[in-house]
DNA sequence: TCTCCCATTTGATCTTGATCAACAAGGCGC
DNA sequence: GCGCCTTGTTGATCAAGATCAAATGGGAGA
């Protein structure tokens, strides 16, 4: 549990959420946060709990999952550099997920009641919640449609596309954490997964372990019917 | 297609939404809006259309729905007096739902535009919209978490507890809407919601067409499996 | 009041995905 | 290098929900 006043983090600045601020502002919120490190497999914080930080990860890899009496969800894997769980923080509510590390990962941590004070006096920085959130609102009712609409290989299809997209939108890529956390995030056992990368060799997928190579963009988006509006532009 | 410029409409005044915000700032918001009425299950707008106005159900009911290419389902059914496609006026986007109404209704028709102008002008109403869209990211993470975890008759069951709790609690109530639209919001067929319906009688649910009551709330809620955190209040 | 129409219900069967079981394949510590 | 433990894959069966088909029933209009 190393803790460090955090220095320079052009990074931080950079993300749309700090972006436009005033520069006093942001100093402010970031010499009020800490830079924490921590291990993998970690609970950051459990469903329930008032939010007591906003969450920006600057490193490393964390989940969100709900749980329910019988089984766990994954509700979202959050890849640097992003800030999370923004919607509790504002609001001042419990969380409605818990978060876990999957790998080693860098975290800033904000205090929330310092983020909404400095909110309620900077106006870019209010603004610019309200766009992520509104961003956050639009990606769970896509989550929810694919969820109600596809069936799972078609899931994972659609998955595939959009993650390669993200990252850069080369055909070859590596699939971020293990396929399990993958299967829950798509809504399916582990074991369906696997038989889903089966059914989407057919349409111009190859897998080799965590290794995707897209090989039919086309045959693969016939396959999966994307969205008919595209993704957000951010 | 009745046009009329509003008068008084205290109701949307008293809406969170607009509550908090500058008199004069509201005045204008709404002497630029139209309260408009519409006959039963016209389209209102269709997904990918860019956001033009801001919808507020001032009476009457409102389907939000999303299309793939082999059937619809039901987003969201918003009762009176409720805002709703409001994270995509905020970021001028296309809608990712399309809407009609299932009654007829009055809708007050706020010009996307104009909104966007009012918020960056008056910091009470951006706070507000923020707040907003806070609390609707959450209800589709509760929605995308019951759809996950939930088989079809624990979300029936699930719905009619928030349904009653949302009306005042009362034991006895009447289901508002088709109960076609229903099954599709619960994603689910029609049969099996009648099926579902079915399952409950033997956990304290008594149902005659639309109308029904809650007999046993301990017995439906154990079947149900509450979610952990309890409803944000509004 | 009587029909007709359409939503809903009920029943039978089919499909998808979950579960259970067993096995393969790496990766890591010793 | 060797075994061991975790993760992923494959196969067989099971359960939930979808689909198809047909019957019921309630309400609006004649």
């Amino acid at each position: 549990m190393t803790f460090m006043r955090i220095g320079e983090k052009p990074e931080i600045a950079r993300l749309p959420l700090f972006r436009d601020m005033d520069d006093a502002m942001r100093e402010r919120v970031l010499s009020g946060s800490f830079l924490q490190v921590f291990p993998p497999q970690l609970t950051l914080f459990e469903i329930g709990q008032r939010a007591d930080f906003l969450h920006v990860l600057v490193d490393g890899l964390v989940e969100l999952y709900a749980a329910g009496d019988v089984r766990d969800t994954t509700m979202r894997i959050v890849e640097p550099v992003t800030s999370y769980i923004l919607a509790a923080v504002i609001n001042d509510m419990p969380y409605l997920m818990s978060a876990r590390t999957l790998a080693s990962s860098r975290i800033l941590l904000v205090p929330a009641a310092l983020m909404r004070e400095v909110i309620k006096r900077d106006t870019a920085l209010m603004q610019a919640t309200m766009h992520e959130l509104a961003l956050g609102y639009r990606d769970m009712v896509r989550a929810l449609t694919d969820m109600k609409l596809r069936q799972s290989a078609e899931r994972l299809g659609h998955y595939l596309l959009e993650h390669s997209a993200r990252h850069g939108g080369k055909q070859e890529f590596e699939l971020s954490g293990e396929k399990r956390v993958l299967a829950s995030l798509l809504g399916m056992t582990p074991e369906n997964l696997s038989r889903a990368f089966g059914t989407l060799k057919a349409h111009g997928v190859a897998a080799r372990g965590a290794k995707i190579r897209i090989e039919d963009r086309t045959a693969l988006s016939a396959f999966s019917r994307p969205d008919p509006v595209p993704p957000d532009q951010r």
